[in-house]
DNA sequence: GATGAATGAGGGTTCATTCAT
DNA sequence: TATGAATGAACCCTCATTCAT
C-alpha cells in the first residue's frame, strides 16, 4: 500500500531535471489539447498520452492521477489570466491598455478553444474541492491586481474617485468573463463586443 | 408463431397523459437535484432514479438516454432565464426592472445551486453540437426579448438612444453572466455586486 | 462517492430472494473452480464471470469486491471442514471415526483441487488481516468440536485420562493439516499415509 | 557499419565473481523481507529494488525474471529445513534431537514470518510446475534423510522395529508442518504445542 | 555493471443501457 | 407501465520488464 518512489540518489546515471521539465510540458501539452476538443471526462489517459507521444505508464511519473494533471493545466492557464491583467497595467492608460488587451485577445485564433478550456474548468472546480480551491487563489490574485490598477488609475484621475475599486475591478472581470463565455454560443463578433464593452467601461467608470 | 406478448395495460386503456407528464417532472426532479449536487457526469442513472423514487428502466421510458434528461433540464433551466427578462420588462423603468429581479435573485438561497448547473450545463455544451444547438436558441431568445426591451426604454427616453440595442442587451446579460459565475468562487457578497453592476448599467447607457 | 443501491421496495417485480441464493451459488461455484485451477491472483473477475457464466458486472452485484468474493469462498471452505469433525464424532469410536472420515476423504477425486485451494487460503490470510480473522474463527471452532470429542472419548476410556484434550486435537489437526498438505507435491499414496496416520493417533493417546 | 558500443568495462577486466556474489545475496536479502512482510504477489520489483538498495533494472541482471527471485529464494529457503533434519540426527537420541530442534525453532523470533514464506511458497508452488518440482525436490530430500535417520533409530533400539521408516518420518514431518502452519493463525503457545508433538512421537513410534 | 526513465499489456471496477417479469 | 437484475464496453491505474546513458 506504501507507495515506493525509489529515491533519485544512487550512482548511476543522474536524474535529468531539465530533460523531466521537457516530458512534463510535453504531457501537458497533449493533454491539454485533448481537453480542449474533448472535455476533462471524454479525454481518456490512453489518448492523451497518444496526443503527447509518451507511453501510458509515463503519464503517472509526472502525476499521481488524472486529476492533477488537470491541475496542473488549470494551474497553467489561470496564471496567463493574471498576466493579461499586468498587461493592461502597462499602458500609458487604463482605457489604452483594455483596448490593446482585448484587441489581442480578440486575434487570438484560439481564443475559442482556450475559453471552452476555462468554462470546463469552472464547471469541474464547482464539483471538486482542490480545484475550487485553486481557482478562488486564482480569482482573488487576479481581483488583487486589477483593483490596484483600479486605484492607480483613480490616483492619476483616470477612474472616477467615487468608485469602490474593488467592485470596478470585480465587474470589469466579470464583464469580460461573460462576454468570452457568449462568444462560444452566441453570434455576435468578437471584435464588435469587446469594443463595446470597453466603451461600456469608460463610460461607467471614467469622469 | 408471432410473439405474443399480453398486454397488462388490458382492453385499450390510453396511457393516461396526466400521468405521464406527472411522472416526467418527477423524474426531471430528481435529475437536477442529482445533477446539482453532484453533477452531469458523476451523477449515475441509479442515483437519480433513486432520488426520483422510481426503477432505473423507467427512467428510459421517458428519456432515451441520459443526455436526454441531461437536454430535458437545460431546456427547462434556460427558459427561466427568459422569463427573467420578461420580468424585468414589467417594470415602469429598466433600472427598476433589473433592481427588482436582482434582489429576487439574491434571495435565493438556491442561487449558488442554479449557478453551478449554468456553469455545467455550458461546460456540457461546449462539447455537444446538439446541446450547444439549444443554448445558442436559448441566447437567441433571451437577447432578442432583452433587445427589444432596451428598444422600448430607448424611445421612452430612459436608454441613451445612441446606443446599440443589441449590444447593450449583450452586455447587460454579460455582465450578469459573469457575476454569478464569480458567485460560485468568489467571496463578494451577492447583494453587493449585483448592486454595482445595477448602477455601472445605469450609468454607461442611460442619459 | 456514496454508493447508493436501491431499496427493494417499490411496485414491480419483487426481488426474488431464491433466485438471488441461486445466482449467488452460481458465481461462487465458478469462482471455485477458477481459484482451484489458478489461484486467487492469477483468476481475473472476467474468467470467473465467464466461468460462471455470467456478465462481469453481475458479479459486483453479489460480492462488492474480488476480495469478498474470496472470502465468501473461504466461509464456505472452512465451514466444510467442520463438518468432517462432527463426522467423526458419530461413529461408535474415535479410531472408527478417524478411519471412516478419512477414507472418506481419501477416496474424494477433488482432494488435492480442494487442498491447493485450502493452501492458498492460508497464504492469502497470512497477508489479510480480516481473511486472518476468517480463518482464525474457523479454526476455534473446529478446535473447540475436536476437543469436545476427544474429552467425550476420554470419558468413555477410548483416549487416555491423562492427555491434554485440547493438545490432543490440536495434534490430530496439524497432523492432517500437514498431511494433506504433503499430499499436493509427494509422491505417496493418500490411502497408505492416512491410516499410518491413524495409527499413530491411536498408539499415541489411547490406552 | 556494426553499432560500436564501447565497453565501460574497459581492458577485458572480468566481471569479478565475489562482487557479482555478494550482490545477488543483497538482492536476495531484499527480496526476503519484502516477500515475508507484504507476499510475492503484493511486492513490486520496485518496492524489493528499494529494500535492496540498488537500481531496479539491476535486478534483472542477476534475475532474468520476478518469478526466478521467487524462485532462488525457496531453494534458499528450502535447504535450510533439509540442515534442520541433519541437526536432529546429531543429537544422542531421536528424543532429544527433536526437543532440542523444536527448542531452537520456539525462540527463533522470526519464526512466524518465516512460516508464513513457507505458506506463500507452497500456494506458489501449487499453481507452478516450475516450483512445484524444486519444492518436490526439496521435500523428496528431506524425507530421505528423515527416513534414513529413522532407520538408524531403529537399528539402536529407540524406534520401534515395526514401523515402515517412510511412514513414521513423513508423519512426523506433517506433524511439524501443520504445527507450524497453525500457529499463524492459532492462538496457542509455540512452546507447549512442540513439547505436546514430541510426546506424541516417542508415544507412537518408540518402544 | 548500474541507473532512472519509459513502456504496454492487463487488472479490477463502474455505469449507461437492456431484459424478463 | 414499472421493476430489479443483468450486461459488456470502457476507464484509470499498476507493474514486470526494457531502454538509454
Amino acid at each position: 500500500m506504501s507507495k515506493t518512489r525509489p529515491s533519485t540518489s544512487g550512482l548511476g546515471r543522474p536524474a535529468n531535471p531539465q530533460a523531466r521539465a521537457r516530458r512534463r510540458h510535453q504531457i501537458l501539452n497533449g493533454a491539454r489539447k485533448c481537453f480542449q476538443r474533448r472535455g476533462f471526462h471524454a479525454s481518456t489517459t490512453t489518448e492523451i498520452s497518444v496526443e503527447a507521444g509518451v507511453g501510458v505508464a509515463n503519464l503517472y511519473q509526472y502525476f499521481p492521477t488524472k486529476d492533477d494533471l488537470v491541475k496542473a493545466l488549470i494551474e497553467e492557464d489561470l496564471s496567463k489570466d493574471l498576466a493579461l491583467v499586468e498587461l493592461v497595467d502597462q499602458a500609458a492608460t487604463m482605457r489604452e491598455g483594455l483596448e490593446h488587451v482585448t484587441r489581442l485577445l480578440a486575434s487570438d485564433p484560439t481564443l475559442i478553444e482556450t475559453t471552452r478550456l476555462h468554462l470546463e474548468i469552472h464547471a469541474e472546480a464547482a464539483r471538486n474541492r482542490e480545484l475550487a480551491t485553486v481557482v478562488e487563489a486564482s480569482n482573488a490574485r487576479i481581483l488583487a491586481a486589477m483593483s490596484n490598477l483600479v486605484v492607480r488609475r483613480q490616483r492619476e484621475g483616470e477612474v472616477r474617485a467615487d468608485a469602490d475599486p474593488v467592485m470596478v475591478a470585480s465587474l470589469i472581470i466579470a464583464l469580460f468573463d461573460g462576454l468570452y463565455g457568449q462568444l462560444v454560443f452566441g453570434s455576435v463578433d468578437a471584435g464588435t463586443l469587446t469594443r463595446a464593452a470597453n466603451k461600456m467601461i469608460i463610460d461607467a467608470f471614467t469622469s
